[in-house]
RNA sequence: GUGGGUAUAGCUUAGUUGGUUAAAGCGCCAGUUUGUGGCACUGGAGACCGUCGGUUCGAAUCCGACUAUCCACCCCA
């Protein structure tokens, strides 16, 4: 195929027969957040490179091998963002946004960027809905974040789908302990690791534990657990966060694997993972993030949040049986014969259209046979034909296509108050929705 | 970056041991007389059989390379 027909590879086009779904778990999504006081922001597709080396972490396969960099013409090196929160950040600080009151809450929809090998729910082009919140230590904001995740899954009627699993992976001085007991441990096994092991043991130790290598996770199994290394006040900080999840009916499992993949997380991290979406499972993934806005020059200030995957998660909705609302079809199909016809036509559209029906003529020149085929083919709700007879008598007949039956209707200014009345009458909804 | 699978119309596929104009269903367009959709029928458009090279009198079919694509590893949403 030709290359300026061919999509780049890795990038994905929503189809116009499939976009509704996207539309309409935006408005999903804006009202949940919504309704737990986040408001949107709206941040750039690039930022200086520099930021995301601070903030996603130079020692991350993200910023190491799959960043989308170049330079400007002006000589500037920037990056199409590979995740949504450094922007967040880097515009809370810009703005100063935490002096309106803290804490800060925001959510934001963006498309993302990653340089790496395509796979099932897995593109160089993805978008992320997230949510972001500053200013607050408290266990009770970890809760609520994951809450408001859980309410989204929820509303989709796929929480069943999904399995939460949590974890606490410490401070920073509780993990160096912990790291230190994994460094001992694992260099007892260090002719077995493989490889990617051996070097992740000394600059990230705990991504051996989700190692797939049967080796390695045999070997990880007796690993030291980072919830016997975490100090006082992260352990308490844990339960603070499983006590208001139990309050709120989330259901959770304790897994002491998830560690995440980006440096800037602390204490508590989650995963919100489906099974049956091949390999790329987690639809959902966050956590805390204390470290950050420090990291980026800011004052000392706790932070937490998540991404959810939109791809992922329209892919799980597509290999369950949820039925998204289908887009409303269209209510009323004008035929029309000759130029006259085609006039009263338009002059009517223009007049229920403003009443806010969606309606329909023909913009082909096709036969009035091919216009009621194609009226029927867009599932039109009702017709009208017009010809010379109608317009001398300035009355038509409006024809109920599913049952066939056939009302008079006025095509003077009386139009689009019979044809309310007439929709009315047949009690037709404009589309089903169900489960 | 590493592995494995697959490449024939918009989609799903057929194509026999290599043999003349590459086939079907769905979809698309038009028509089945004069002003009414769904069903049915008729017709039409649409494929340089992924690309290049090789073997052969002859290649969609055999061989090679390349490219694309899918799946998995890695990593992550």
């Amino acid at each position: 195929m030709a290359l300026i027909t061919k999509r780049v590879y890795g990038s994905e086009d929503v189809l116009p027969k499939d976009s509704y779904k996207w539309q309409f778990l935006e408005k999903l999504m804006r009202e949940e957040a919504g309704s737990f006081g986040f408001k949107e922001i709206r941040t750039p597709v690039f930022e200086h490179t520099e930021l995301f080396q601070r903030g996603v972490g130079d020692t991350t396969d993200i910023v190491q091998k799959e960043m989308y960099t170049f330079n400007t013409k002006g000589g500037t090196s920037i990056t199409l963002r590979p995740e949504g929160t450094a922007g967040a950040a880097r515009a809370l600080l810009e703005h100063a946004i935490y002096n309106d009151g803290l804490p800060v809450k925001a959510y934001y929809f963006v498309s993302c960027y990653r340089y790496e090998k395509k796979q099932a729910n897995r593109y160089r082009e993805f978008h992320q809905f997230g949510l972001e919140a500053y200013g607050t230590e408290s266990p009770a904001a970890d809760a609520e974040m994951i809450c408001a995740a859980q309410s989204i899954f929820d509303r989709l009627y796929i929480g069943d789908r999904l399995s939460l699993e949590l974890n606490s992976i410490g401070c920073p001085e509780c993990r160096a302990e912990y790291y230190k007991a994994l460094k001992e441990y694992f260099s007892q096994h260090k002719g077995d690791l493989c490889d990617t092991c051996l070097s992740r043991l000394e600059r990230n130790p705990m991504r051996i534990l989700d190692c797939k290598s049967p080796v390695c996770s045999e070997i990880a199994k007796n690993a030291p657990m980072v919830l016997d290394y975490i100090c006082d006040d992260c352990r308490e900080h844990f339960e603070g966060v499983k006590r208001l999840l139990d309050a709120s009916g989330v259901k959770y499992t304790v897994n002491p694997k998830i560690v995440r993949g980006l440096d800037y997380y602390t204490r508590t991290v989650f995963e919100f993972v489906a099974n049956g979406i091949g390999a790329q499972g987690t639809v959902c993934g966050g956590g805390r993030y204390d470290g950050l806005i420090e990291e980026l020059g800011g004052q000392r200030m706790p932070a937490l949040g998540f991404a959810l995957g939109m791809e992922r998660l329209i892919a799980l909705l597509d290999s369950s049986d949820v039925q998204l609302p289908i887009p409303d079809t269209c209510e009323l199909y004008i035929a029309s014969m000759g130029d006259k016809a085609q006039e009263k036509a338009f002059e009517l559209l223009k007049r229920i259209r403003s009443c806010g029906v969606y309606a329909e003529t023909d913009i082909v020149g096709r036969s009035l046979r091919a216009q009621m085929k194609y009226a029927d083919k867009i599932g039109a709700q009702f017709s009208v034909v017009l010809g010379d007879n109608e317009i001398e008598r300035s009355r038509a007949e409006i024809k109920n296509m599913q049952t066939g039956e056939k009302r008079e209707i006025r095509l003077d200014n009386g139009f689009a108050e019979d044809f309310l009345q007439v929709k009315i009458e047949s009690g037709n909804k404009s589309a089903e929705y169900f489960k």
